[in-house]
RNA sequence: GACCCUAUCGUCCAGAGGCCUAGGACACUCCCCUUUCACGGGAGUAACACGGGUUCGAAUCCCGUUAGGGUCGCCA
């Protein structure tokens, strides 16, 4: 198509958190960089000392390698058009200034440098919003825009712009808040004699009720979601969603599909608003749907906090091979799997009330381990071959052998199919616990 | 207040004049499957903001109203 190569940017400020909507808004920058074989550019725009530091900058940027978004260029990685931290970029903006300034577009006004607006109609066409009109003719509703204060500082508006034709940015995805800014930028570009890039426009995520999504909204702070157990994957799906759509009821989507299906024009021009409920159901989606391995490397984060070590890597991954498809949360996981891992785990108090607390119960597993005991294959089916004969022999269903002897063995009334879970755990400890139960609760 | 954007189930998305008695998904309710919890399958509740046009015909086009959001900073 065009001769001029596709670059994109993410340019944050650093503000102490990653929002959901700058991690969208990183996403579509990547996607389209990505789709069109371009090169996707990280900037940090930390001009205002007052409130920008080190911390910061690393949330961006852990932030972004969380959700697995790199960068082509920028911080930790370079490239020809940095620096990338625009509080390392002083020399650039005072030329650029210079030049405004030889072609009469500066004034100064209480030791600030103002541009001075041609006071003209300007076009806007967005890829995602269309053409849009705005008339600044009248310096009472659009007032000159200060682009240096007296300390020396920069604003926005200009090093945003200075930084976009430096950096050579062909196509600039941003939310729909900078809409209005918009003219201004491209007053800008003009009394700079340079080419606008391309504008495209997203609009912006709410909460649930329509409210602007603060950093202190559920689900606004990206953060949590590596501590929640979210898969990058699976945010990026869901992230991408909002706003797009693949238009054929497709929901589930890995990000090599996203790619090929991504187009930017068919980002809606309606906000969304973020629905953590859904969210989460796409990552139970995902983390049903990945390989063992890859579910494997989420895991263990959450056993190693929760100081469950495997004996063995083969017996790790049998265990989480047989609760994958019953869980919907990492998080939730030590739970389900400590009795593999170790004697001592919780016994839930409504589960031994319901289950373990008659002596018919324990009656019921002492005859059931005997029979367990004289078993001569210790196999899954075999031992649901020997629950369903020792049910039958009793004149009881075999939920009613099943639920005791699932806490009896695990502590809880939930968890894997049990005679699977008996398989892993081996005779001795099975009966162990059945007949420490039998005795004790 | 001015300017800009938007307006389909509670939520996300489909719908670009007749295929719409509006489709899918989350959530919710019920049923089936099942040793539990999940998964899966089935069913159900639930929406075109309102008012005018244009048209033989409008969720779809136009205008207005209302509502929501954004911007109007020496924040980014």
């Amino acid at each position: 198509m065009s001769s001029h190569p596709i670059r994109t940017r993410f340019a944050p400020s650093p503000t102490g958190v990653l929002h959901v909507g700058g991690a969208r808004t990183a996403l579509f920058n990547w996607l389209y960089a990505r789709k069109q074989g371009g090169v996707f550019v990280l900037r940090i725009e930390d001009t205002d000392h007052s409130r920008n530091s080190e911390e910061s900058k690393q949330i961006i940027i852990d932030g972004l390698h969380w959700l697995g978004l790199d960068w082509d260029e920028g911080p930790q990685k370079g490239g020809d058009h940095g620096p990338y931290y625009q509080s390392e970029r002083n020399a650039i903006y005072e030329e650029y200034l210079a030049a405004l300034e030889k072609k009469g577009f500066l004034y100064e006004e209480h030791g600030a440098i103002r541009f001075r607006s041609p006071r003209r109609k300007v076009l806007l066409e967005d890829l995602i919003c269309g053409n849009i009109e705005f008339d600044l003719t009248n310096p009472a509703t659009h007032p000159d825009m200060t682009l240096r204060r007296p300390d020396g500082s920069w604003i926005f508006h200009f090093v945003n712009v200075v930084d976009d034709i430096e950096m050579k940015i062909s196509h600039v995805i941003r939310g729909e808040d900078h809409l209005s800014n918009t003219p201004k930028h491209l007053e800008l570009y003009a009394a700079l004699g340079a080419q606008p890039p391309r504008f495209a426009h997203t609009p912006l995520i709410l909460n649930r009720d329509g409210s602007k999504m603060s950093k202190r909204d559920q689900g606004a702070n990206m953060s949590i979601y590596p501590e929640q157990g979210y898969a990058p994957e699976a945010l990026r799906n869901y992230l991408s969603l909002l706003g797009w759509s693949p238009k054929d009821n497709r929901e589930i989507l890995d990000t090599s599909t996203i790619l090929e299906l991504f187009e930017l024009h068919q980002i809606n021009r309606r906000s969304a608003s973020f629905d953590p409920e859904k969210c989460f159901w796409i990552n139970g989606q995902h983390l049903l749907r990945m390989d063992l391995a890859r579910y494997r490397e989420l895991a263990l984060p959450f056993l190693e906090k929760a100081a469950i070590c495997s004996e063995s890597s083969e017996m790790l991954e049998k265990v989480l091979s047989l609760v994958k498809p019953k869980i919907k949360s990492l998080p939730d996981l030590p739970d389900w799997v400590r009795c593999f891992f170790s004697d001592e785990f919780p016994f839930e108090p409504e589960a031994v009330a319901k289950n373990l607390s008659t002596p018919q119960a324990r009656e019921r597993l002492s005859l059931l381990a005997q029979a367990l005991l004289l078993l001569e294959c210790w196999s899954a089916s075999s031992i649901e071959t020997c629950f369903k004969n020792r049910a039958a022999t009793l004149g009881i269903r075999v939920g009613e052998l099943v639920h005791p002897a699932r806490v009896a063995v695990s502590g809880r009334s939930v968890g894997a199919g049990l005679y699977e879970m008996l398989e892993l755990l081996g005779r001795e400890r099975t009966i162990k616990r059945l007949l420490a139960s039998a005795e004790n609760r």
